[in-house]
DNA sequence: TTGTAAGCGTTATCAT
DNA sequence: ATGATAACGCTTACAA
């Protein structure tokens, strides 16, 4: 309720010296200084960051949207980009997409009615809000993405390294001896245009491996997809002999449907995921997962944003970008690390599951 | 970039007039209404937010502190709360205080910052951010306790009906014929000031039950405590044949540590536990669980801010509360549901562990 | 049906 | 070392 007028007022000064009080104490007279604390603290006056951004200066609010916060890496991500960016003293807003890109728009719409100053987004599949971010870039918000980029998009990026972490994944399973591996989704770019699907036939083809059409299947990311082709795979002719779920929601599917199948891992069937979930090593044996370096991705994106707007806020009239690390590196990349607990084996060397017994053992 | 006036200039109409067009434009002749529209389109104007709730009006943000947001149960709690503020326009700022009134005080500060019309609260343990609260209220910020109600608090509170949810839980141990039951934390003022603990004893004690001293152990809830409290309680001479796991994260920790001493759930151990998280269906047996209503929790506690905020913006000169439900009934509770899987069963008759075999299992 | 002007709390600029 | 003032973008009386 009280504002730096009546704190000026109280303490019988200008709220010009008021505000120094708080912002470079050491400009002024000690007994000035000690006036106006004295007043502050009786009022108990915290400062509207609002009114001080609408002057023209720097915003404090800052923008996160996220696939699905109840996705564990991303509840990750938004912590470690929460504690990075409040130990800097801004606050964060933070809003789902849902992987849809027409969510996106909408809640970056809301979150811009805030007048956030840098948006954190992993952008939903599809074009509609890539024109929105593009404006928003102009209007002068600090844009990066995470986990998943837009094509061709002019964002400064953190992201893990997808390509290379499914080539680490499949190695793995090739190595133990797998030459049928399925991947819990299969690439199409409308409906699933992301990396490590797209990556994921090449990586076998750099193997001198093939990905059977019938292991092939388009689909979003999620359990219940993952759970349904993973019953389908399984009763294929030619089953694979080893799984590749490529997040760990899908594994959790996957998990349940194998579960189902009465399939004993590694025996029957070799699992491999990417993320590393807790559920996983509790479950015995333990999955065998790619895990992400999510608190440093989190806080490389955190402090992109920090840094972005120090230098805006500092060198407004300076032109010349003055060594500026992250503007030379606006695509940061993380490597993953292959988690080996139990859950891939050597393939047997007959198919153990047929049609006819998988469906005797279904009950 | 563009704001209200730069669209009433491109329209030839005054700003009144241009904001008119987007809040009400019935009252435009549709022929004004025509032309300020094509400017608002051609300009890509989108109003600020602050700026508005500065001048005195609606503020369009609201504040959610949780303990943590990897919990899972705060996950979709956020989520709840999140999409039904969004729907209603609201921004949400959140963030988390790891069960401390020290760091509640923190955030809840640099919230209010940015002048948060409300905020839902898990408030931490401890007395440091109470005052704050508090004085929050008085400025008009429309405060709401979730999960935890800090003792005698004068705030709006959306809870689970612990004490209940307890009760429920022995009894449900009790009828199987259990009579050692250890409850993973325990009560205490200062450290484990919460509800479950408390109610734990009085539960037992009502169906003629005790708990030793020696199944008693003050801790903090998390997963670390939870595997060290068992390991601990699984080598008494008596250990106990039935543990209640307090939070889902608890039950983390004790299902390893019942792992590592190879006990098989439930034949050597029974394992019931709040929360019911996805890796609880997933092991073998899975785990019978205290499910909280979470959706619906956040949910009422986020139609609560909005029916404050909007009873704050009509009734300014209505001075007496027009039958407002919510006023009536500021302390919400939630029953919880018991979904019994197969991790209890009747205990043995015979202790099966004694300390020296579990010490050789322990290998 | 449309327009004018004051003010919200802050800060940058320009005095003193 | 301190103060006066305008401006940020919007809303809300009050006019016309």
């Amino acid at each position: 309720m009280a504002n730096i007028l009546d704190v000026a007022k109280l303490a019988g000064v200008s709220s010009t010296t008021a505000k120094r009080a708080l912002r470079t104490p050491e400009l002024l007279h000690p007994a000035t200084l000690e006036k106006v604390m004295r007043a502050v603290e009786a009022l108990h006056y915290e400062a509207d960051q609002r009114a001080g951004a609408l002057r023209g200066g720097q915003g404090r609010a800052v923008g996160l949207v996220v696939g699905s916060i109840v996705e564990p890496f991303f509840a990750e991500l938004a912590r470690a980009i929460g504690q990075t960016l409040r130990k800097a003293g801004y606050s964060l807003i933070i809003s789902e997409n849902e992987y849809s890109s027409e969510l996106d728009l909408q809640e970056l719409r809301l979150m811009y009615g805030q007048r956030i100053s840098a948006v954190i987004v992993r952008p939903g599949y599809g074009e509609h809000s890539r024109e929105y971010l593009m404006r928003l870039q102009e209007r002068g918000v600090f844009i990066v993405e995470v986990d998943y980029h837009l094509p061709e998009a002019p964002f400064n990026a953190v992201m893990l390294n997808h390509a290379e972490c499914v080539r680490m994944g499949v190695r793995h399973l090739h190595s133990m001896g797998h030459h049928r591996i399925a991947a819990l989704g299969t690439y199409d770019p409308i409906l699933h245009p992301e990396l490590r699907s797209k990556t994921f036939p090449h990586a076998m083809t750099e193997l001198g491996l093939n990905v059977p059409i019938e292991y092939q299947s388009v689909g979003l990311l999620n359990e219940q997809t993952a759970y349904i082709t993973t019953h389908r795979l399984m009763l294929l002719p030619e089953p694979p002999t080893a799984l590749f779920a490529l997040s760990g929601t899908q594994a959790v599917g996957a998990y349940h449907a194998l579960r189902e199948l009465n399939l004993i891992i590694p025996r029957d069937i070799s699992l491999l995921t990417f993320d590393n979930y807790p559920w996983m090593g509790l479950v015995n044996p333990p999955i065998d997962s790619i895990e992400q370096p999510i608190q440093a991705m989190g806080e490389a994106a955190a402090k992109m944003v920090i840094d972005a707007l120090d230098r805006k806020y500092t060198s407004n009239a300076d032109e010349a970008n003055t060594s500026s690390e992250l503007l030379l590196n606006p695509y940061l990349e993380f490597s993953g690390r292959l988690i080996v607990r139990g859950s891939c084996a050597a393939p047997q060397k007959e198919p153990i599951l047929t049609r006819s017994s998988a469906h005797r053992s279904k009950s």
